[in-house]
DNA sequence: CGTCAGTTTGAGCGAGCTCAACGTGAGTGG
DNA sequence: CCACTCACGTTGAGCTCGCTCAAACTGACG
C-alpha cells in the first residue's frame, strides 16, 4: 500500500510518474527520460506550512510539484505579501528566480506535498545536449510570462466575480488535465490567499462565493467546491 | 550629420551600439560580439503607430530598441486591450512569445523608432555555443517575469498616486540608465496607455498628475515631465 | 479655420474596502 | 469528556476611492 500513496513514493522515477505528460516535454525519448530522472532529487515530503525556499535564498534549482500543493508569494520593502501563484501536481515552479542569484519569491507548503527538486545546473547542461529539453523549459518560462501577464489584465480590467470565476475555471481545467473531476474539488488555500492572489479582500471574497451559490452556480463548503453551472460560470470567467 | 542621427544608423553594429552596455551581456567578448552582431537584422526605423509584430503573426525573432519607444499589449476574447509593457532604448522585448508558435501580443512604435531584430532560431544556436549568451537570455526572461510579478503587485495592494508615481520612478530610473536625465523627460504614451497599464482610468490619471503638479512633486506639461521632489515620489511609488 | 485626438476638470455614483460582530470547527489542556 | 482557544470564514453597515458621464480646453494637422 505504500507504493499507493502518492506522498511516499520518494522512489519513484520520471518514467513511472503519474505527471509526467505534464511536467515533461512530450517528444522526450526514454533514454533521454532516464537521463533527465538521474538528476532530479526527490526528498521527504513537505509538511503543510514548510517551505521549499525563502525568498533570498541562493537560486539552485527548480521544482515540479509531484503531490500536494504549493503557495509562492513575494514580500515587498514594506513587508505586505503578494502571493504570486499556486502550484498544482504535474506543474513546475521556481522558474523565475532562473537567472537571479538568490529566489525573489518564497514558497511554502499549503498541505503534505511531494516535490521533484531538479537542479538547474545540471538541467542547463542536460538541455544544451537535448534539444526538445532546452524547448520546453523556454516554453515553460514564456508559458509563466504568459500567466502572469493574464494575471496583470484580469487585476486591471475586471471585477470581484469575475477574478474569482476566472480562478474557478482555471483550478477546475487543471484538476481536468489531472483526470479528475472538473466540478468538484477542494481548494487547497485560504480566502485569504485567494483574497491576496486577487487583489481583493477576505470579506470580498467571502461575499462573491455566496453569491455565487446563491446563483446556483456553486455549490461551497468551506474549501470544498462544486460547480453547478460551469457554462455561467465561464461567461463570468474572463469574459 | 547623418550618423548623428539614432533612428537612421541602420548600419551601426553592436560593438558601435551606444546601447550595448544595456541590451548585451556584459561579459561577451569582443569576437563573440562580431558573431552576434552578424546575425542582427536592422531594418528601415517604424514611424509612429507602426507594428513590429501583430498578436497572431509567426514567433520568428525577438527584438531590442535602439531608439524611440514600442508599447507591447495584448487584446482579449472580448476584445479589450491590456498594455503589458513599454520598451525604451536598449530594452528587449517578444521574448514573451518564446516557446509560443505565434506572439500572443501586439507591439506597436509610439514614436519614430529604429529596432534590432535577432531571429530566435539563430540566437538558440549561438547561445547553446557562447554560455554567457545563453545565461543572458534566461535572466532577460527571468527579469520579464519579475517585472510582471512587481506589476501584479502593484495593481492588486496600491493607490492610482502610487501606481503613477512608480511609473515614473520606473521611466527616471531607465532614463537615467541611458545617462539621459532622471528628472527632465517626454512619456512616450498617452495617458490612455498610462491608465490601460495601470488599471485606471484615463480621467483618474489626469487627475494624479494634476495632483502630484499641486503638491509640487512634479512639473507636468503634456508629456513633458519634471521631476521636482524625486524623494516625495520614492516615497509615495512602491513603498 | 475646422476637425479631431488627447487632456483636464467637475459632479455624482457604486463596487469593494474598513471596521465590527458573530459563527464554526479543529486542536489542546484540564 | 467538556471547556477553551485560535484560525478561519461569514455577514452587516457605512465610507471612500476611483469609475462613469459630461463638458470644456488645447494643439496638431489638413
Amino acid at each position: 500500500m505504500e507504493a499507493r500513496c502518492p506522498h511516499n513514493r520518494a522512489a519513484v522515477s520520471c518514467g513511472d510518474c503519474r505527471m509526467n505528460a505534464l511536467c515533461l516535454p512530450i517528444a522526450l525519448e526514454s533514454h533521454e527520460i532516464d537521463r533527465l530522472d538521474r538528476i532530479v532529487e526527490r526528498g521527504r515530503p513537505l509538511q503543510k506550512g514548510e517551505y521549499v525556499y525563502h525568498a533570498g535564498d541562493p537560486f539552485r534549482s527548480v521544482y515540479a510539484v509531484r503531490s500536494g500543493a504549493i503557495k509562492g508569494y513575494a514580500v515587498d520593502d514594506d513587508g505586505t505579501e503578494q502571493v504570486t501563484g499556486f502550484y498544482l501536481p504535474g506543474e513546475i515552479f521556481g522558474i523565475d528566480a532562473i537567472g537571479h542569484a538568490v529566489h525573489r519569491n518564497s514558497a511554502v507548503a499549503l498541505e503534505t506535498s511531494a516535490i521533484c527538486e531538479i537542479p538547474f545546473a545540471r538541467l542547463e547542461e542536460l538541455s544544451s545536449q537535448i534539444p526538445s529539453l532546452q524547448r520546453h523549459f523556454f516554453a515553460l518560462m514564456s508559458r509563466e510570462i504568459s500567466n502572469d501577464q493574464q494575471l496583470i489584465a484580469l487585476l486591471s480590467k475586471n471585477s470581484a466575480e469575475e477574478r474569482v470565476a476566472t480562478l474557478l475555471v482555471s483550478f477546475s481545467a487543471r484538476h481536468a488535465r489531472r483526470k479528475l473531476s472538473a466540478t468538484r474539488f477542494r481548494l487547497p488555500m485560504s480566502r485569504a490567499d485567494i483574497g491576496n492572489y486577487l487583489g481583493l479582500t477576505v470579506e470580498t471574497v467571502s461575499r462573491v462565493f455566496s453569491r455565487l451559490q446563491r446563483q446556483g452556480i456553486l455549490a461551497v463548503d468551506k474549501r470544498e467546491v462544486e460547480i453547478l453551472d460551469s457554462d455561467r460560470l465561464k461567461a463570468l470567467a474572463n469574459a
